[in-house]
DNA sequence: GTTCCTGCAAATCCTTTGCAAGTTC
DNA sequence: GAACTTGCAAAGGATTTGCAGGAAC
């Protein structure tokens, strides 16, 4: 693991804090680290888990305020699957939609420019202006489809 | 409004109460006959609020059981919008996605046989079997754009 | 009569807020 | 030192559950 690991994402956030005149504080600075080496769709609760490997001081309050911090300065992304809250990287990520497995839970990415085209006309046809989508699609990802065939 | 809106979802509900060996109750009854004269997407508040125009002695917990069952019914279904939980006729209703104005809260639809197949398309290259998929494009309305246009 | 349903109050889950103590600037 | 941050405990909002009484079968 790179110890520059997310070094960009870093200069924005202290640009943030400086912007807005708030503080650094090592409790957000483990956050968001945690947050940008992981590159799972997390919830509030696994980057708590993760965080505390490293500092078990640092409360669940703290993450959620640090993620709504996050979430102001760009860097993270707020996503709701299957009645979860989960928080992915979001700063310089091309724009992306989920897969969901329900059975396996898994969570996959995919995009589409022809999607976004075809939303960009239907928009335009009732003069409704975009400014941004969620799209999820639900099924069984191969292994877990495979596993349903075989049975 | 017809005194029969809504028959054959009813006949599907009874026939869910008698297949599960339930009962039926004239709370449920006016649960579901106020659901489906309604054609927004009722919040579970808003469903209560009517409801209790009506009968005011039914209580929130009953419309929150009665949504469950109408969900396992196929005849409702629940939607995550913009953090709000709401409600939808689900029943014989044609597959559709929704636009919401950040404005006004309006909820439209749409749909795209074009985009369905995209969606196919991509899940086909993964080998994931799609069992349904939520698409939900924010923005602002025509007449919001309108509005804030002129300003 | 048995089983299911209802409404209330209480419990739960997730998230936010008030506050006293500790940090950063 | 003033202003911000932290963690705890408490408060909130949404939804579910336990239970005693009432209704349906």
């Amino acid at each position: 693991m790179k110890a520059s690991a997310g070094r960009e994402e870093k200069e924005v956030f202290a640009a943030y804090i400086a912007k807005n005149r708030l503080k650094r504080s090592d409790q957000r600075e483990a956050i968001l680290d945690t947050f940008l080496r992981s590159e799972r769709h997390l919830s509030v609760d696994d980057l708590l888990q993760l965080v505390q490997k490293r500092r078990s001081d640092i409360g669940r309050t703290t993450v959620y305020r640090t993620l709504k911090l996050l979430q102001a300065a760009g860097l993270a992304q707020e996503l709701v699957l299957q009645g979860q809250t989960r928080f992915e990287r979001e700063y310089k990520r091309q724009h992306h939609d989920h897969f969901i497995c329900k059975a396996c839970g898994e969570i996959f990415e995919f995009s589409s420019a022809e999607i976004e085209r075809l939303q960009d006309e239907i928009a335009a046809e009732l003069k409704f202006e975009i400014d941004g989508h969620r799209h999820q699609i639900f099924g069984r990802c191969r292994r877990c489809a495979r596993a349903v065939a075989r049975h």
